[in-house]
Order: structure tokens, then sequence, then C-alpha cells
RNA sequence: GCCCGGGUGGUGAAACGGUAGACACAGAGGACUUAAAAUCCUUUGCCGAUAAGGCGUGCGGGUUCGAGUCCCGCCCCGGGCACCA
């Protein structure tokens, strides 16, 4: 046999082999365990599989491979999420139809998946883009939609006035289109929806179950972004900026305000009122300023959107009524308000202003009420806003900007006027779109105040540490200096843990008690209400584009909406010449009129949706028909999913952290709800991989050239860099991709140093979830292993005892071939931990330290063993093999056939070990003073706590540590050490 | 700004709160060879002398008999983001 690693010389041979013995197809015996494996299923790009594809595949396969040899039904698929936009450009640029370049690309992934090994059913694969697919793609799109979850709604796309095409997000730069350059519009159309805020709670709350890394599920988590607040209104006034500075110098301290809060609109005129001295009787050119002024806070606005809010205000009239009588109330139309939310309505006396978004409805209607100048501003500030993208308006470290209005805003806890901002760092798609800026107690709201020179006012005690990390000064004088000028002190004092000063009759309360009694009074007094707000936003899946999955509607003349009947799914993507975007922003469907135009089931015209379904959709549920993928009438069938489900370890990038997961958990629920499966959660556990950098060439930036966002110098091909002087080269390592030319393959590795050595350093080089900086030379070293491997057996081949399980029994073993029996059984327990663990660089690091025992090992007995050295390196070798088949398949089953066994290594039983053989008979103690190691002694590893603490004690470098101190205590730890604690 | 990860020898990295550096690479020395490659052996955290001893897991504190590991406060690097009130 070769004592070399020569894979060119037999990799091919197994693979065929493999595949005669159809030894992938899903094994579905009654009566095993079953593990369902499975890595995201990619996007097949032309470039075809780099390695650092294949930094996933490889260990899911060897961890489906360890669980098959241990007797489990394995269901190991793989499928192509072929739909979506690089598909469609790069077949509109190659003049092609998408749909044979996908199969040409997919044909390729499973051929390079298929060198490297990996142990895929391809009898169970599909592409996404397959009619027989989403055709329940679209079923499950009319099952969401029956349920309610699915609606229409007015939504912006980007839009590119040059192109005249809808851009997705990715396709749009610094608010500009990549391709065309052109400043990126908004523009409102009607797009479709699913209704996954509904499934909110029961996606965090179930997130607790799951064997998920925590990071993964915070981001979720924090994504939903679950918040309990208060929400209340804000009455609009509108005010001269004289009046509002008299009303604050005039308005008693809100800390000294006992009485009862009165109803902040008719505080607000009293005060105007009180302010000019206007007597209603007396003066009638005052009664008419109260007038035009009453006039202005009646404003109709529908934000007020709380019926018990509305009362609210009501009831403020009435009383102003009753106080006023001789003001004439026009009842007619509800005055301008507005609501906010916020999670600590226990700042709110700390209110000094309070913010709208630009795109907020209410802007408009103050922007009628207040003079010329002011209104100006607010349209200028709304233009400018309008052109700046989502994305940048949310860009890191952004200088925050904002206009004053004009108007202000009254808080109905002390009826203060505070003035109302518009300012973009408020997202109109959150929460109500405005906000209470409390500037004392908001880092943001700080920032803005200090800017725009307004009011900080603490209503939240410091705690001491905040004081003595902000300033030199002792706790008194700190708080004093805090108190009289708190913009000194940055950053802002958010701590929870203390309580209010400042806040009128909460004064003293702590936050937790102010944030019940407040919501509670604004509740009573119908201003507001508690409230759960999410970040979560409902998932957007129209795309305006061709290459998608249809979604199976249509529109009746009438404007009614109607499904497809499901005997008619799928709707077929139309084979057409063109689809390029069409330039009204519709999908390519709209231009193509035998697709358009339909009937319905009773024979009316109509119209077919033409929108497609975003590919997050069709991501959504294949894990599902991977457990049933022939079925043609029916999505899956019951039974075999759930046998199957839930998918025992699901394997990918980080980067789908979010969505992806988010939404396939949020259908899978929904199938659940509808009966269609038994999972709430269809991920048991999820791992993430590392990514695979190559080494990348940049050039230094040269005089008048500008650099791309986020690049400090300019990418070079290996050509280029070879050319020019290596100090203008700088190398970093940096994500495979085409168009870095970086990308290493496998077949290039497979060629150069085998399969097997590929997978092992993939393994090995780093922990799975880290990154791997990618170096040849390393696959290298695993080759090297590797020959190490096949020398090793064919130097014990020759002694190999194929019987060795039935003879080890009766042999007298001495303690050289104890201590390798003791190496097998211990790598046996430590290969199967770290396996399961997802440790892949401990378990080929086991190995290679099995190895190097076993060689010294059969150092010591020669050419000529004895009987019990040969049974016992028969063991060795054997269990060597199989250890090695999950990660250097190919290999393991050249060396299994070269010592004579039958059939693959796939079909043997995975060693199992045995504690009392992988124990030690005699161990290391560590040997401690006050915690610092002084000896280690070797001991009998059944040694109890006395005969332990006496060695410790004989010991003579521990005597000499112990000189002139008292002995305080011993702590034994039996089988590891001794530590003596001395004065 | 917010969120999530990380900082351990020359390098990639190990390490249930219990002997820090397993396993590998690189380096040094040696064997074999005309020579090289390949292979094999020895050695390698730092200071110190090959000793004794001391110092060492980003920094500063703390808990503990004992901390890379747990707690508090920082610094730096990487990644993500929808400035989420």
């Amino acid at each position: 046999m070769a004592d070399r690693y020569e894979p060119s010389s037999f990799e091919q041979k197994w693979r065929k082999r493999w595949d005669d013995a159809d030894l992938f197809r899903t094994r579905e015996e009654p009566g095993r365990e079953k593990f369902y494996g499975m890595d995201f299923f990619p996007y097949p790009s032309g470039a075809g599989l780099s390695v650092g594809h294949c930094r996933n595949f490889v260990p899911t396969d060897v961890i489906c491979r360890m669980k098959f040899m241990q007797g489990h039904n394995v269901l190991h698929p793989m499928g192509f999420d072929a739909f979506g936009l690089p598909a469609e450009n790069e077949a509109i640029k190659r003049r092609s139809h998408p749909e044979p370049m996908i199969e040409q690309y997919a044909a390729n992934y499973r051929r390079q998946m298929d060198l490297i090994g990996i142990s895929y059913d391809w009898s169970r694969s599909f592409a996404s883009s397959d009619p027989t697919y989403y055709k329940w793609t679209q079923w499950i799109f009319e099952l969401l939609f029956r349920r309610g979850l699915a609606y229409r709604k007015l939504a912006a796309v980007n839009w590119d006035p040059v192109d005249k095409t809808v851009l997705a997000d990715e396709e749009v730069v610094a608010g500009r289109a990549e391709r065309s350059g052109a400043l990126v519009e908004k523009k409102w159309i009607p797009q479709w929806f699913f209704k996954i805020t509904e499934y909110a709670d029961r996606l965090i709350d179930d997130l607790d179950g799951l064997d998920w890394p925590e990071g993964i599920k915070t981001q979720q988590r924090n994504w939903i972004g679950r918040s309990e607040g208060v929400q209340f209104s804000m009455p609009v006034v509108a005010l001269t900026d004289d009046a509002y500075a008299r009303i604050i110098s005039g308005e008693p301290q809100p800390a000294a305000k006992q009485s009862e809060p009165r109803h902040s609109e008719l505080e607000a005129i009293e005060a105007e009122l009180r302010s000019t001295g206007f007597e209603p009787a007396a003066d009638a050119a005052k009664a008419e300023k109260a007038r035009l002024l009453h006039e202005s806070l009646n404003r109709s606005s529908d934000q007020i959107s709380s019926s018990s809010v509305q009362d609210g205000i009501e009831k403020a009239v009435e009383r102003m009524q009753a106080k006023m009588p001789e003001l004439e109330i026009v009842r007619t139309e509800r005055r301008p308000s507005f609501e906010v939310f916020t999670t600590r309505i226990d700042t709110v006396f700390g209110m000094t202003f309070c913010v709208l978004a630009p795109e907020h409805p209410v802007v408009d209607r103050i922007a009628s009420m207040v003079d010329p100048a002011h209104a100006e501003a607010i349209h200028a500030y709304q233009t400018v806003a309008k052109a700046v993208s989502d994305a940048d308006r949310q860009a890191a470290q952004r200088e925050k900007t904002g206009v004053f209005t004009g108007a202000y805003a009254i808080n109905p806890v002390n009826d203060q006027p505070v003035p109302i901002w518009i300012a973009d760092y408020v997202l109109a798609t959150y929460g109500t779109g405005a906000i209470m800026a409390v500037p004392a107690h908001d880092q943001r709201d700080f920032d803005f105040a200090v800017k725009y020179g307004l009011d900080v006012r603490p209503v939240i005690k410091p705690d001491g540490p905040y004081l003595a990390g902000a300033s030199p000064l002792g706790a008194d004088e700190a708080l004093d200096a805090y108190l009289k000028d708190p913009k000194s002190f940055n950053p802002v004092f958010e701590s929870k843990s203390s309580t209010l000063i400042n806040s009128g009759r909460y004064t003293g309360d702590t936050v937790s008690d102010a944030q019940r009694r407040l919501a509670e009074w604004m509740e009573s007094r119908g201003i507001g209400e508690r409230k759960v707000q999410y970040k979560l936003r409902d998932w957007l899946i129209s795309r305006q584009r061709y290459w998608g999955c249809p979604i199976p509607v249509i529109h009746a003349a009438d404007g009614e909406m109607q499904l497809v009947p499901e005997e008619c799914l799928p709707v077929e993507l139309p084979r057409v010449e063109h689809y390029e975007p069409t330039g009204d922003g519709t999908s390519p469907l709209a231009h193509i009129p035998e697709y358009v135009n339909t009937t319905d089931l009773d024979g009316r015209l109509g119209k077919r949706e033409t929108d497609t379904m975003g590919g997050f959709a069709c991501s959504s549920w294949y894990f599902l028909r991977f457990t049933d993928p022939h079925d043609a009438d029916h999505a899956w069938t019951k039974a075999l999913a759930d046998a199957w489900m839930p998918v025992d370890c699901y394997v990918g990038g980080a980067e789908h952290a979010v969505m992806h997961l988010l939404y396939a958990r949020f259908w899978t629920k929904v199938f659940y709800d509808a009966g269609l499966v038994s999972v709430k959660e269809p991920f048991k556990r999820l791992e993430n991989q590392g990514q695979v950098l190559g080494y990348t060439p940049y050039r230094k930036v040269r005089e008048g050239e500008k650099l791309d966002v986020g690049e400090d110098g300019v990418l070079v091909s290996f050509e280029q860099a070879a050319k020019l002087p290596p100090s203008e080269v700088t190398w970093r390592w940096a994500r495979m991709s085409k168009s870095k030319g970086n990308v290493v393959t496998p077949d290039e590795m497979v060629e150069q140093y085998g399969a097997d050595a590929l997978r092992l350093y993939l393994l090995f080089k780093a922990p799975f979830n880290a990154d791997i900086n990618w170096e040849n030379k390393g696959v290298e070293d695993l080759s090297k292993f590797l020959n190490r491997v096949f020398r090793f057996v064919a130097a014990v081949q020759p002694n190999f005892a194929a019987e060795w399980r039935d003879l080890i029994g009766f042999e007298e073993l001495g303690a050289e071939e104890r201590a390798v029996r003791r190496a097998t059984h211990q790598t046996i327990r430590d290969v199967t931990a770290d396996i399961e663990r997802f440790s892949f660089n401990t378990y080929v690091a086991w190995l290679m330290k099995y190895l190097n025992a076993l060689n010294d090992a059969l150092g010591k007995t020669g050419a000529a063993p004895t009987r019990a050295s040969a049974l016992v390196m028969s063991e060795a070798v054997e269990t060597l093999v199989l250890l090695l088949a999950p990660g250097a398949p190919f290999s393991a089953d050249e060396l299994w056939e070269s010592i004579g066994k039958q059939g693959l290594t796939m079909h043997q039983e995975w060693p199992q070990f045995d504690a009392a053989l992988a124990s030690e008979d005699e161990i290391t103690v560590a040997i401690q003073v006050n915690g610092k190691l002084r000896d280690t002694l070797r001991m009998d590893a059944s040694a109890d706590r006395d005969t332990l603490e006496s060695a410790a004690k004989g010991s003579a470098k521990v005597q000499t540590h112990l000189e002139g101190k008292t002995i305080v205590k011993v702590i034994v730890v039996p089988g590891k050490l001794v530590n003596i604690v001395a004065k």
C-alpha cells in the first residue's frame, strides 16, 4: 500500500464508489434517531464556489457524517436560492434568460461540492426558481393573505429619475444611483407587506428556548425592539416669542406647584391673557386677540388617535368656556396636536422642547399657523430632509440639524409651553414620529439642546459616581454645580436607579414609582396611555422586478383583489425576451399583456399583480420542502415535516443574523398556527462560521484621486501589485470576491493538495466562528499530516489483526499497551465531544496528538511487535481511520481498504469510548502555596485528600516556601491540586 | 451615537473558576544527503546563567484559597445598524 498521501490516485475512485452505493441518499429507517443538518442555501453565482463558501459546508458535513455513523437517519440537503437581482442584472447584460444561466451555475456548484466530498443528498435538491417549488411559495402567500397577514399599502421605493427604474437599497450609494449617478428620489407606490409585527412578542419570547449564539439572539431582540412606555398627546399652540418668554418666567417653578394640574391649552391662554393684562369685559381689542389665539388652537388635526385623549381635550374646552363664557368657542374642528411616545415618562418634567420628524403630518398645519418667516424655514428644512436618503439620515455621528417651527406644544404635566422643532434625527417611521426632548437625560436631545441653545432641566438626581466621574468637586458641590449648569456635565445622566427632582408632586419618587404614577395619572385624565412599541416594521415583500416569485393576485376591474385559485397555481413567470425595467416603476411583467390580462373564476376581466416577491420569501420555508421535496400536491406532508423538523443544526454566515432567520421563524409560526407543522421554531441550533479572508493588494492613493466610501487605498490586481514598488502597495486581508481578485477556488486546492487536505485545513486553522486568513501553505501543512497518517497505517498494516476485538480481552497488557489503549479511548471521547460542540480545530488537534502518541509507541515496539502490542495497534489504527473519516473521508476509505477492511467507513459504527480504559492510573497534582505553583507531584489517581495533603506538605520545594509561616488552611481538589494557605 | 463580537508567545491558537500556552506553523540546533527538497530527532513565552527566583492572557480596580475565565470602570480592534426616544 501507499505510505504517502497521494490524493490524485484515489479521490476519483471513491467519488464513484460513493455514487454507485448511493451513499448520501437520506436513510429513513424506522427506529433510528433523526438528525437534520443543513447549510444556508447559496445563491449560485457565475464565479463558482470559493474556499470561503466551503467554510460552512465542510464542518456541517463532518457533523452529519458522524451522526450517520452513530446510527442516525441524517437529512443533509442542499438547494439553490436562485431568484434575485444579480441573476436578473447579469442576464440582462448578457442578453440571455436567467433560468438556463442559473441552471448552469448551480450545476457547477454541485460539481465543486462533490469534488470536496460533501455528503449532500442531491435527490432532494431544488432551486427556488423551479415552478414546482415556487408554486408552493405562492400557496403560502395565499395562506398568509387568508389569515389576514398579507396586505397592500403605499410605501416608498428608491427611484432613479435618470434610468427611470426602481433601485434596491444596495444600488444606492450615498444618496445616488450606483449606475447613473442620479440623485435618488422617493416614489410612493402600493406594495405588499406581511404582518410580521403581529408576531413580534412570540418572536422575542421563543428565542429563549433556542440553542443559538447569544449575540444573534440579542441582535434579534434589539431588531424587534420591544419597549414599554407611555404615549400621550401634546396640543399645539401659537405664541409669540415674547409671550413664551413671559409665560416661562412668570410661571411658578414646577416643584413648588402643588395645585391640581389644569389642562394645558386653557393654562396657556390664561397665561397669555394675564400677561397682557387682559380683562374680558373691559377690553374688546384684547378679547379679539384672545379669540384669534383660540382659533389657532382649533385647527383640525387627525393626529388624535385615542378617543380618550379627544375627550380630555373636549373637557378642557368646556372648562375654558366655563371660566370665560364671553369667548366664543368654535367647535367645528379639532385642535392640532400630536402624540409622543416615551419609555422615560418619569423625565417628562424635564421636557424643554419637542421634536417632530420633518415628514410628520402635523408639521404642515403648524406651518400654516405660524408667521411666514418660520413657515418658510419649515418648508426649506423639509425639502433638504427629503433629499437625504434614509440611510444617510441614520448614518453614524452625523451632525444633528433642525429648525424651530415657531409654534409651541403644551406639556400636560405642568402646563408649560415648549418650543416645537423639526429635526431629521427623529424618524417618521418609528413610534409616533414625534418625541418629547429631555436634554438633561438623553444624549441625543442634549447634543441638540447644546447646539441650538435650548434649556436643559435635570429631573433625575444624579448619583455620586456620575458626579464624581464628571467633576473634581466634592459630591455636594458637584450636585449644586450640576443643577446650576447641567450643560457643563457630559455625558448626560441616564441611570434609572435614582429619584426625581424638580418634578412637582413626583419629586422624591423613585424612577419606577414615578413611571407608574405618571402613567396612571395620564390614563385617568385621558391624556395618554401605556403602550408597547416595537422597532420591528412589517415585512415589505414587493419587488418591481422580473426574476422573482410572482404574487398570485388578480385585481378585478372594480378594484377587488382576488387570490388566484389554488388549482391554477403556479402563476408562472412568462418566458419572454425582454424583462428590463420598464421606466415607469412597475415590474417588467406589467408590460406583458398576455400575462397581465386574465379572467377570474367568474369570467370577469382582471389584471394580474405584477410585483414579484423578494428573495426572503423563497428562503423562509425551503427547510420544510427538503423533508418532502417531490410532493406535487402539497408544499409538504405534515407527517414528514414532523419526522424531520426542527432542523437540528443550521449553519451559515452571521450576515443573515436578523432578516432571513426572523422571516423563517415568522413563517414557521404561521404554519404552526395553521396546523401545518408541529414545531414553533424551525432551527433548534444555529452556528455561524467565520469568514475566509484573502490576501489583497491595495495601492496608495495618488494625488487627485478620490476613494470610495470606507476605502483607504485603491484596489489593484496581483499583476499590477507585482509591478509597483513595494512602498506603494499595502496588503490587507479582505473578504474573497471576484472583484477583488483574491478568490481561491476549491478546484485549485484539490488539484494541488487534495480534497481532504483542504477540508482539514478549513477545520483546523481557526475556531469555527473565527475568521481565517487564507494561506495555501496551511493546506500543504495538513497534507503533510495526512502523509504521516498514511505512513503510520502502512507501518502497522503488516501486523494488522482484523480480529483484535475478539482477542484483545485475553491478552495480558503491559504498561505500554495500556497507554496506547488509554490514548485510543481518550481520543474517541474528546473527538466525539468536540465535533458535537463545533470545535473542529481541536478535533483535528486530538487526531494529531493521537498520531504522535501512536508513532512513539510504534517506535518502541519496532518491527517485531508482541501479540499484545499488535492487537492494541490494530485497535488504534482502526479507530484512527474511523475518527478521521468525517474530516477526511477520501483518505479514510482508502486507508480502510488498505488494511483489508470491507465496505465504506460511513457504514462503520462510530467508535465508542470505554471510560475505564480512558482513565489515568497516575496523575500530576499541582502543589500551590498561597495560590502560586511551587511543585508538581505524580500521584496515584485514586489518592484521597489526606494522602494528597501530606504528600504536598512533604514536598521540599513547598517547605522552603513555608519557612517562617503558619499554615492557615489547606485546599485539596482531588485529582487536581493542593493549595496551602499560609501566613 | 447605539448594538454585537474580540484582545493570550514570533504566528494560528488551547485552556469545567484549579499546573496558562495543548495542537500546529515559524525560528534555532542536529541526523540523513555531494547538495537541496522531503523526512526524522532536540529545543523554543519573557527576564535571569542551562540555576534559584521573578514576570506574564489589552489597562486599572474588585470578588476568591485560587481569575485568561466572574464583577465594576476604561482603552484598542473588528463587525452590524433602522440616530428607535
